[in-house]
DNA sequence: GCCATACTATTAACATGTTAAGTAATATGG
DNA sequence: CCATATTACTTAACATGTTAATAGTATGGC
């Protein structure tokens, strides 16, 4: 407080904090889809992981990390463990012995064949709850917003 | 693949998750906010604790963490450093000595009031990129969805 | 070909996320 | 009043988030 008895900065609400309302959002959904993780014995990152190559096929590192909103270096440490469990497989680049091209293995692939139906019910309940209409627009908005805030990176 | 070519469960799109959705979106707004932080060398989840005390007061280790979306060994940790930095203190509840009181030191203060005004013209520079009606209108989404989730939890 | 430079991935160090187990204080039932 | 369950917080162990530094490799200018 400054002498007037006002806050000196006028300080915000802290229920108008964009990163809490999203980060709160997130943990309500994330508690639909943990148990079945945790069933499978995996994180939500290497499940991202799985989820990227599956989709993708063969993938450097760098670009894996973009598609799964990881940085890198724990991206490294994700690999090391998926790699010795034998989920994915890497492989230097042909072209370029900088890079590291990682793939899912047929163990991979069969361990996102048995869960994504419990994903997918999860998503049911979740759209069954919050209307599926609703879903999309979020959806929509949330990529919006990225790309609004991306843009002006200059 | 099955026999017949289709994918087995029919595989949501990997750019259709609500929780990669989410995560993307509270990225694009942190990398505004990260750069301030680091100035204050302080972590975002010690300032949302902070943050909570200097709007609440003296509260409860376990009510504070549900204010600030923290798990209670996390913030076992960050109280640990808060204390040892001086900008928040703790004691026993007179009436429960199972309980904790956190209150916020006026280091604590003096640290939001220099940084609030930096976080201020973040936001509005998220306004001006994305739109102030867009934004009002996210909040309402993201609590609406949290409280579609959490309603559920029988 | 040689070198300074930039690029890619990893490692290091510290902080937090997540689950399970532990500890101390309080409430509860007999 | 005591044994027991419950509650609130902390510790422990492993995985990830974040930033800085490192190691190996490529590239352009000379």
């Amino acid at each position: 407080m400054n002498g007037d008895g006002r806050p000196d900065p006028p300080m915000r609400d802290f229920s108008r904090s964009l990163p809490m309302a999203l980060l709160r959002a997130r943990e309500a959904v994330m508690d639909r889809f943990r148990p079945s993780l945790r069933d499978f014995g995996i994180t939500e990152q290497q499940w991202r992981v799985l989820r990227a190559l599956h989709d993708r096929g063969e993938v450097e590192t760098g670009a894996l990390a973009g598609l799964c909103c990881l940085l890198t270096p724990s991206l490294s440490r994700i690999l090391k463990h998926l790699e010795s469990t034998g989920l994915v497989s890497r492989r230097p680049a042909p072209a370029d012995q900088r890079r590291t091209l990682v793939a899912i293995s047929p163990a991979g692939r069969a361990l996102i064949e048995r869960r994504a139906p419990h994903s997918e019910a999860q998503y049911r309940a979740i759209e069954d709850a919050f209307g599926k209409e609703r879903v999309d627009a979020l959806y929509e908005t949330l990529e919006h917003l990225h790309d609004a805030l991306e843009k002006e990176k200059s």
